[in-house]
RNA sequence: GGGCCGGUCGUCCAGUGGUCAGGACGCCACCCUUACACGGUGGAUGUCAGCGGUUCGAAUCCGCUCCGGCCCACCA
């Protein structure tokens, strides 16, 4: 049937994409290889943005290929809605502060405000053709997802459980990273530094012994009260006489100890510093630990100084170090201020500046495991595999467990009550969503102390918590562990290099604790979309681009060609620009008319017939490309196949095998025998089919409508194209290269390309082809064949 | 300070030892040749960041340097 449109246009896109929202469920009984895609849940909070766009269509062309290689596909979309965000929205819509109203209805506040925000970024991925198991959302397996549904929360809560029960968690007071704007402890992984400028304060401070002056330089002189030590580095001069003596706190009159230390730097500040035992930093808190130096805290939860400072009790840590310098000041203490620019830790989501503070908080171990997960990185294969790295130096950085509970509102609650009477924890069962606030613990009295009065734990636990599960979500771990046990590990987890050191570090560390096993077969790791200067694209800069405008514009199709052609997004980050996207479709125009062209002449021969040198030698051509795509699709790597592909319908198909052929598949003038012209129309059909099928993946639009149109039939049923065993012995580059002299020729003589013209000689490799390359140049006259190069053909024109 | 990625025509990207370094977008010229002017044919444009080394031969391998981007560790 032939194609009736003129060209290939986006608004073929909508009746197919809606056709595949139900095409493709997960049948948990199948008998085929199971390939699953542990995909990444968007937060639902802001729309989809490019990189997103981006990575799902990628994940589509996976799963497609997959399907079209014997698989049966789990491709679970899912959204995540747990934790700050949605507070902070929620804080923000409502002017309201979490800790302001009763907890059941700020959960009703965030409840409503995701409700008004889940269901439009799906949208952007059911019209870019992403063929996800299911778009509505359940508990069957394959059914779209939320992070916060009891379903999951409860899987979450139960894994606790099971860590509980095996040891792995436990509470500690120690130093932590606090954030005063989110109000709770955060761990490593979600503090990020910012440049800051600050006073360096250079302080005099009396050494008891000698009763010399010596000046420490600090940018944090409101923890002068808890100043624990004084050091200097072991090779510095001009302090080795002070080792062992004794400072006297100005201010405070507290005495410490002087010692000498390697962290010291020599040329940094005046060489000689004091460490609070409050901790100013990260640096601090670690150099705590090591020299044994217990924590005290002197700023308290609400960000306002303690008792502990004296004068400066109930300021914040910005008013005490005003008014501690005025004190110093007073007392001429103070012998310098020198403005310096530093890096502060801030809290990666609310920006505010860290401080460290001695509270109780849970831990899950992970010291331990470092090397384990190490070897489950090694034996884990990455695409691309050096970004492997990211990966293992981060666990190389892990020095301390994991703090997994969090003071905040909507999150998975920790599953623990405590008996009043005596403290012992109460465990709930695993296999229910518990919410320790609002319900009632699971025992009636202490199995301790028969005490009857419990208190519920009030807090949650930190969102990686509850993301690095998902792979035993998606493969329903706890309620069918017959299919969890066929189907595990997971096949690909893909996901950004941003979160390598949370959702795949923490993923792999949780989900081995539990399974004993890696968690994935593969793991893609995607760099970023930047805009088309190179710079990261940021809504306070401008710069976004929104991939909804990109669909409207230019259509779905278009949008994923771009993605395989642009780059190689596992290598290294991509520049988007509009106007590279807008060029990109101009394939799809010609594919299109590639198709109508050949759709256009009648049905082929079912059966094979037989063909001639040049029709083998398009299929030898076409087999090269397919060897490639099924290898390097393997792979994940779809930029060089179907750049590939592309350039054999573009520049060999239709520039010269069609050229070549045309005469002999219209046979006007009966030139050739039917047999003959059947050889070519074999040959242009089988050619495109073949190309339609391996582009369906990354093209389910066009391959689709044009399969469907020609046929009838549905080119994702197909199974992928296989190499054939076709070997031609016709050189690709001297067929195009005479070609393109005769055209040459032809053009420099200011003639038609249908000019006739007379060549006396020809290359003797060219004489199986004869006819169809006599009737494609419009030859007249006798042809002899020699052993000659195509550039040294002479072309004489008949008139 | 450590790590990763990158530095190839005006622009964006391929190319990981072997003939004149490819493509796309853009640019120039000619052409409406009955699938396609979102096309065709042809053309211009590059000391492949720099220096040194390995090799018969290097954009490609090794070393160093410089320049971008990101991550980590950082300085009281």
């Amino acid at each position: 049937m032939p194609l009736n449109e003129k060209r290939w246009d986006k608004a073929f896109e909508e009746p197919l994409y809606k056709g595949w929202r139900n095409k493709y469920p997960f049948d948990e009984k199948t008998t085929l290889p199971i390939y699953s895609i542990d995909t990444p849940p968007p937060y639902v909070n802001s729309p989809i943005h490019i990189g997103h766009a981006v990575t799902y269509a990628m994940m589509d062309f996976f799963a497609r290929f997959k399907r079209m290689t014997g698989h049966h596909v789990l491709f679970p979309l899912g959204l995540d809605r747990n934790g700050l965000p949605i507070e902070m929205a929620a804080e923000k819509k409502f002017n309201m502060g979490a800790n302001e109203v009763p907890r059941k209805k700020f959960v009703q506040m965030c409840n409503q405000v995701l409700e008004e925000s889940s269901e439009e970024s799906i949208d952007s991925f059911a019209k870019l053709g992403i063929s996800f198991s299911s778009w509505s959302f359940g508990t069957k397996l394959g059914d779209a997802y939320y992070t916060d549904s009891d379903t999951y929360r409860a899987l979450t809560q139960a894994t606790f459980i099971d860590l509980w029960n095996k040891g792995l968690v436990y509470e500690e007071k120690r130093l932590n990273n606090f954030c005063p704007g989110c109000q709770t402890t955060i761990a490593d992984s979600e503090i990020e530094r910012k440049e800051k400028d600050a006073f360096f304060n250079h302080v005099k401070v009396r050494v008891k012994e000698t009763g010399e002056d010596v000046v420490i330089a600090t940018t944090r002189p409101e923890l002068l009260s808890t100043n624990a030590i004084l050091i200097f580095n072991p090779t510095d001069k001009r302090y080795r006489h002070l080792d062992g003596k004794t400072a006297i706190t100005p201010i405070y009159g507290h005495e410490v100890p002087i010692v000498a230390d390697r962290e010291a730097a020599k040329d940094f500040g005046t060489g000689i510093a004091y460490m609070s035992a409050s901790a100013g930093d990260q640096d601090a808190v670690r150099f705590l630990r090591k020299r044994n130096i217990k924590a005290v805290q002197s700023v308290g939860e609400d960000g306002k100084m303690l008792p502990i400072t004296g004068s400066l009790e109930g300021l914040t840590t910005k008013q005490a170090r005003a008014k501690i310098i005025e004190l110093l000041k007073e007392q001429g203490l103070l012998v310098k201020q020198e403005k310096i620019r530093h890096s502060v830790p801030i809290c990666e989501r609310s920006k505010h500046e860290i401080e460290f503070i001695a509270m109780k908080e849970y831990y899950l171990k992970q010291v331990e495991f470092k090397n384990t997960i190490k070897k489950l990185s090694k034996a884990t294969p990455f695409y691309a595999p050096h970004s492997k790295q990211i990966l293992n130096d981060w666990i190389d950085s892990v020095t301390m467990d994991w703090a997994i509970s969090r003071r905040r509102v909507y999150a998975t609650e920790i599953p623990l009550w405590y008996c009043k009477a005596c403290s012992t924890s109460i465990v709930p069962p695993p296999g229910k969503y518990y919410r320790p606030w609002a319900e009632d613990p699971p025992v009636k009295a202490c199995p301790k102390c028969k005490g009857k009065e419990f208190e519920p734990e009030m807090r949650v636990f930190d969102t990686w918590f509850d993301s690095s599960v998902s792979p035993l979500y998606i493969l329903h771990y706890t309620d069918k562990p017959t299919f969890f046990k066929k189907a595990y590990p997971v096949s690909l987890r893909p996901q950004g290099k941003e979160i390598v050191r949370t959702w795949l570090f923490y993923s792999l560390l949780r989900c081995y604790q539990l399974t004993d096993q890696l968690p994935f077969d593969g793991v893609w790791i995607n760099y970023h979309i930047l805009d088309e200067n190179g710079k990261k694209m940021s809504k306070s800069v401008g710069n976004v681009i929104d991939p909804h405008d990109i669909i409207k514009q230019y259509g779905a199709e278009v949008f994923r060609l771009w993605i395989a052609t642009e780059g190689n997004i596992t290598e290294g980050d991509l520049r988007c620009s509009s106007e590279r996207i807008a060029g990109a479709g101009k394939f799809l125009t010609k594919l299109w008319n590639i198709a109508r062209f050949i759709s256009m002449f009648p049905d082929p021969p079912t059966k094979k017939p037989a063909l001639l040198d040049i029709d083998t030698w398009i299929l030898t051509e076409l087999d090269k490309r397919i060897a490639e795509a099924n290898k390097e699709f393997l792979n994940y790597n779809f930029h060089q196949p179907i750049m590939s592909l592309r350039e054999f319908m573009w520049n060999i198909f239709a520039d010269h095998y069609i050229e070549l052929v045309k005469s002999r598949a219209y046979n006007k003038e009966g030139t050739f025998s039917k047999k003959e012209q059947e050889a070519a129309l074999y040959t242009l059909n089988h050619v495109l089919d073949t190309a339609l099928t391996a582009f369906a993946p990354v093209l389910p639009f066009i391959t689709a409508k044009i399969m469907k149109d020609r046929c009838g039939k549905d080119v994702h049923e197909e199974p992928f194209p296989k190499q054939g065993t076709t070997q031609s012995t016709l050189s690709t580059v001297l067929l195009t290269t005479l070609d393109s002299v005769i055209w040459q020729a032809k053009k420099q003589a200011g003639k038609s390309l249908r000019t006739p013209v007379t060549i006396k000689e020809l290359p003797q490799e060219i004489k199986p082809i004869e006819a169809d390359f006599r009737a494609a140049h419009s030859i007249e006259g006798e042809i002899r064949y020699k052993k000659m190069k195509p550039e040294d053909v002479v072309i004489s024109l008949s008139h």
